[in-house]
DNA sequence: GATGAATGAGTCTTCATTCAT
DNA sequence: TATGAATGAAGACTCATTCAT
């Protein structure tokens, strides 16, 4: 219109109706997918919306996933994996002493799992274990056992330096998880609900779980 | 409102759907709908389903109540609260020390929520706060908020008459509900699935957790 | 209007918005779908419509076949076998000479089934058996078979008593059912195709076709 | 027009779209849809599958035809009439004895089009009439009328020369032609489905018609 | 020309809800 | 009350067709 030029002779190509993405694809799919998922968990979710959000048509996602089921899968699957294992790399590497590592460990942990939308994905699965046993199996194994493997190692080495007092190592995997596990939930669930001040600030649970840990944990003497 | 029900889970005002009718059949029709909304969701949970296991026809829930989503309501209501009231009759009579008051809070916890079906409930709740919030909100009032706030008048005892170092009481609370809520949580999404050796016996897991939290919060002295 | 009261005051009932009629409800939904599958096909029939022809609503298909291809299998079961038995019957009783029981053989078949919508079955068969092979199987074993029996009984009978010539009674089955099945399935497909004068007399084809068979086996002399 | 190409198949006035481009490309299209639909349908026939089995992309189908029901059209026009004008040449010359050329016709048939792919198409076109009807009228015209048209011209000079008695020629093309083309879409759709030693070997069955419309048709004298 | 990613209308199927009995 | 046949809106999935590359 500012130009006055009409349309058959504007050579400035028109928005086309869509694009080839067959690299990028996926991974939006999952992405929305995963949004979608989180919010309204899996039965609830329709491919429409997915679509939309992802700016395809429904049919697109098709292309990519055999089904809804399989969709489900892939974004668990895709999500979790690199993840742990890059925050395994980041753990893994260092070798300060046993409490100034757990600092980190439950740091990092919240910084890459607890705030972010994965913490989603273990509220996801926890819902519909019932319905994909083989989802909440691949998550037990390749997720649960992996992070509690890297714990144990942490307060193995703190034991062994003399820096934690001796400790069933299995089940203060277990309780020294619950806390920040059940607040990444929990976040997910009720925080857009509560009023601001019912919730505690999730730097200071962490500082105070830490302290906690550590109060019990350290050696005698 | 006089009676405690939150204004958001009815909001209209007239009798409440949940009302026993004819002696038990709404109970009946609510523990089947407990079962199935726990094991599938809430959506993929088929009212065929809970009229079958509750043995009657699918239209006969319909004279009970309003719609999936109000049975849905009625389930966690009737459910939940009168247990809960229960349990804090059964705790807030006894006047022994600090420490073995909060050894019988979590024993009788476990007993009464943890092991039992209701667990499930709060599996349901935080698979469908995105759905249904105000059910949630319901939820986090009368259920969490009573619940912390009977822990923290344990704690708070503690610390009065010296048998707890100052804590920080709301954190504590979370902190020490935290294992035995995600373990509640746990054994509903993955007990059936996980080998049994991988998993911790809940006395023994009761008993490590208590260990821990006193050999935390008792007085220095 | 006629009577001016007003409609709240009209006791007559209304018409209902639909019948229980679960007695009749498969025939009826059987024979619609016969219509449309001989007239479409399957894949090109769609439910929708079977329904609009049956006067229900989409959904109560489900309530008596579990899926389309269920449907197709009754529309076969349920419309052959009955008629084949009452045919069956209607000729095995006589004991006239052959060439007299051929001939009622001949128009009977082609008033039962030439004739009939049940042409248009032998024309789906033929349509689907790729689709659907255990369905051919079906019509194979329980119509085929059967019919080129009966016809069989009646040749060997007429050879035994000296009326025929000796022939390959099987072959004679074939041979002489050819004209009266292909021109039944011709029917179903073009009759309404072609010019009213291009087309045979059925009365007058079947005729034909007898002072043709009977030319050639009659015994000579 | 002047082609022989009836309008009803082809109402555009544009030049035909099935005409061969580049070299051979048309052909495969057409004989790997020949294959798919005789097999499946038209319906039940996805263009996916066609491409696969001819060996280029889905797209490169619309380069040649401008739909599937184009695609239909082409396939039963290019295949069906060159062989049918093959088939009449090689009738038409001879100038044997009347039982020797239909003797001749019958085995030509047969090896041409009874036992070949092409019987596929009379069951296609049987199967489609209802969806198809100017399919099926232009199948009527231009195949069963000239077919009709020769073998009655092999009738009409048997009794001409007095080696088959006075027949109704009309109802005599049909009757004799019947059990052919019945065996030939009986082939189709049953023979990999019944047990070998249920079916008549064609040959025998070719030779027990010809026996048997022989010895009714011969003239008396 | 050739490709195949993208589209979206169309279809089967499910299931919460209604209502005649 | 209780039933369960009937409904119809909604959602997963398909596939002929288009079009950017």
């Amino acid at each position: 219109m500012a130009d006055g030029l009409p349309r058959a002779l504007d050579s400035a190509p028109r928005a086309p109706r869509w694009e080839r993405r067959k690299e990028s694809r996926p991974a939006e799919l999952i992405a929305a997918a995963l949004d979608l998922f989180v919010e309204r968990g899996f039965a609830a979710t329709r491919l429409d919306e997915v679509a939309a959000r992802a700016g395809v048509s429904k049919g697109t996602l098709y292309l990519y996933f055999d089904s809804k089921e399989d969709l489900f899968k892939a974004v668990i699957r895709e999500t979790i994996v690199p993840l742990l294992s890059n925050f395994q790399r980041s753990i893994e590497g260092v070798d300060d002493p046993a409490p100034q590592v757990l600092t980190q460990f439950f740091e990092l942990w919240w910084e890459r799992f607890g705030s972010t939308r994965l913490a989603g994905i273990a509220k996801l699965i926890i819902s519909e274990a019932g319905n994909f046993p083989e989802i909440a199996l691949f998550f037990q194994q390749e997720v649960i056992v992996r992070n509690d493997a890297l714990l144990a190692g942490i307060i193995q080495r703190g034991i062994d330096r003399g820096e934690f007092r001796p400790l069933d190592v299995r089940a203060a995997c277990h309780l020294w998880m619950a806390p920040l596990v059940l607040k990444a939930i929990w976040s997910q669930s009720f925080d857009t609900l509560c009023p601001a001040e019912d919730r505690l600030d999730p730097a200071q649970f962490i500082a105070a779980h830490l302290e906690f840990v550590l109060s019990s944990a350290r050696a005698a003497g």
